[in-house]
DNA sequence: CTCCAATCCTTTAAGCTTCAAACGTCTCGA
DNA sequence: TCGAGACGTTTGAAGCTTAAAGGATTGGAG
């Protein structure tokens, strides 16, 4: 099988003499939580549903905007490269789940909108998805799911500051 | 330059119809602050450095440890296939960052260990890297981030619960 | 001692990802 | 109206990632 077996991101720290600053601490949890979700979720994805984790995200926007939507603003809401999107794109249409079209009033732009088929496949595994995510979360209060949601609307704030930063420049 | 623009993951559920669970919205804030956070880091590294992340993941990894690291705890540790390792060593040792050689008392163990001068090579990114860290969770408060920090470790404990499950099976 | 399962690593194929450069299209002001 | 710049997408090169299969080595059960 070989694939990532009883990782810990932590590891990192926690063994190290812990001059690090908690900003850091807090950084690596984070990122251990969220690799610890996605994993699973893109095995799962893979193992049930056939599925990458990218194509169920392309998907999943999709299926919120029924007129289909713009290569450009896909790229935006599933905050990946537009290169990337080309061949995920491509793919999907040759599995028959979405399609492609130039715009009628720009022919600049691409809309990619759901099938009928497209549809089907994603709400089963939408369901599916969410089941895993509730499992994941399950240790959690709903007032602290409260919280949590509160604190990382802040951390999200800041972070985007510094993103942002970025490409202005 | 064509990069990542502007992105929001969170927008796909605050236009939804909001009749998702509460674990579906605060996963997606998760993941939206771990990719603003891990875009920016990976944007300054390369922009700053030339470096990319797991290369710097990894040289992070062997500076912990000065007697060097078998592949597959490595692997474990950075929370990454066994088959990534292999190249991505390969290129650390090509750019004389770290050296790599075979175990002394079991012949399938490789270890690999940081050279001086990779050690001097991450030492100026690991700080530059904290800098960045603390600037991107500004916004939060000590006790906040105190919070976050349990709050978080209960999270991790559920998603590795369902992880591990997995690779039992 | 002999074999066989477990362990460690590498290889392969397929796909994802980024950045940067190039191409076609559009818009707006001179 | 025409040209400059902005915009949307694609292409190309390099690297990362996984799962799965295969080779080498080890250690333990008979």
């Amino acid at each position: 099988m070989n694939s990532i077996s009883t990782p810990d991101a932590e590891t990192r720290l926690d063994q190290a003499p812990a001059a690090d600053h908690p900003e850091l601490r807090l950084w690596l949890r984070l990122f251990t939580c969220s690799t610890l979700v996605e994993t699973t979720i893109r095995r799962r994805l893979r193992a049930e549903f056939g599925e990458t984790l990218p194509r169920f995200d392309l998907l999943a926007q999709l299926a919120k905007v029924p007129g289909g939507l713009a290569l450009s603003e896909l790229s935006k809401r599933m905050m990946v490269s537009n290169g990337n999107l080309t061949a995920l794109v491509e793919r999907l249409v040759e599995a028959g789940w979405i399609e492609r079209r130039t715009s009628a009033t720009d022919r600049r732009v691409q809309v990619a909108r759901l099938t009928t088929a497209g549809r089907a496949a994603f709400r089963k595994m939408a369901a599916a998805h969410e089941r895993w995510i509730v499992e994941m979360t399950g240790g959690l209060a709903p007032h602290e799911t409260e919280q949590l949601m509160e604190l990382l609307a802040k951390w999200k704030a800041s972070a985007r500051r510094a993103f942002e930063g970025e490409t202005a420049a």
